[in-house]
DNA sequence: CCCATCTTGGACTGATCAGTTCAAGACGTG
DNA sequence: CACGTCTTGAACTGATCAGTCCAAGATGGG
């Protein structure tokens, strides 16, 4: 069984990912890791590296994944920001419903579990973690938002957004996270209106 | 050295407390919890029972002292609503703004953390976790508003305050925190003064 | 067909974990 | 002053952790 890679480096990219958001840095051993990947604890550590490396890749990529995807729903904010704010919690929402993907967040419960991780690696995770803030508030602006108002709905916005993982894992319904949003939503249309 | 008890219950279950809300259940060893409270572990063990019952009182512990402070703040609700909910955000901005205290927020890193704690501990958090929004719905109502948008307002505002305590550990600064609060106080006004 | 190369699986290491046990000894009671 | 009671500290247990190492064997080039 060697000679050539047997395994698909996505696909254990993905799974080691999807490992760590549903169980967190501290509860993913290696031999969930290699269980999830279906890759030998050695195959990991020569392909992948490290736990922390692996982490790190994990983060990057859901970093990318769903930054991509908050990129796409913010677009139209020219046009119609209340729709692109919209958009952007529709994301986190369609996420919290995908029954293919752990409840939470994975920055958020990284951000919140600190002591484990490594200096390094909390440094990257509030790295990545502020991206949200000016990805909206440079959408607020292109919809007509005044400078000051623009940052603080982006940062409320990233907030209300982050919120929606710790609610929704703590048992609300998608009821209750839309009526969270809603709030903001109406609260932007508001301040856009005059 | 025994005889007598030698040592504060309530003083010991603080500084348990702060162990589990500064580094999480998961990293937290016994031996810290030896280390925090000043107590041997086999007199954690009959004092205090295993780690899980441990964990519980210092849940319990922390949602009624911030329970407690929660209801006197949104004790004039009826006269002033929307000061009882900047008062409600207060609690927790004064708490993230303690020194004293760690960052974050024990029942918001407990339910994003939660593979590690027993279904029972995880059952528990949640319970806990669900007691602001009806605290704050009854509060909303007895300002005036409405059913349905106490309800919404209750759930965005329970939210809002936890993702003060997830953006607070990701670095927001406290003006960053008073903005994502100033937001949602501005849309209860507004929503009131109709 | 053979050999060098590289993946793979499993065994191994040392550290740390939660939890238990027990002798030593300090206290209060009589 | 003596004895029983209860806390305490430290050693111990078995499990699990991250990370390392190496022999077995599959692969592809020559």
């Amino acid at each position: 069984m060697a000679g050539k890679k047997q395994f698909d480096m996505d696909t254990a990219l993905d799974a080691a990912m999807i490992q760590f958001w549903r169980s967190g840095y501290a509860d993913t051993s290696l031999n969930d890791l290699s269980r999830a990947t279906g890759l030998n604890r050695s195959s990991i550590y020569s392909s992948l590296g490290d736990k922390d490396a692996l982490f790190l890749r994990c983060l990057d990529r859901y970093a990318t994944r769903y930054g991509d995807k908050f990129d796409a729903a913010l677009s139209c904010a020219a046009e119609d920001p209340v729709a692109a704010v919209r958009a952007f919690f529709d994301v986190t929402l369609g996420r919290i419903a995908d029954p293919a993907v752990p409840d939470g967040c994975l920055m958020a419960q990284s951000v919140m579990a600190s002591p484990t991780l490594s200096p390094s690696v909390a440094e990257h995770v509030k790295e990545l973690f502020g991206l949200q803030r000016p990805r909206l508030r440079t959408a607020l602006k292109a919809g007509g938002m005044s400078d000051e108002n623009a940052e603080d709905f982006a940062v409320h916005v990233a907030a209300v957004n982050q919120s929606l993982a710790v609610m929704g894992r703590a048992g609300s319904s998608p009821e209750q996270l839309r009526a969270i949003v809603g709030v903001t939503v109406d609260a932007l249309a508001r301040a856009l209106r005059r």
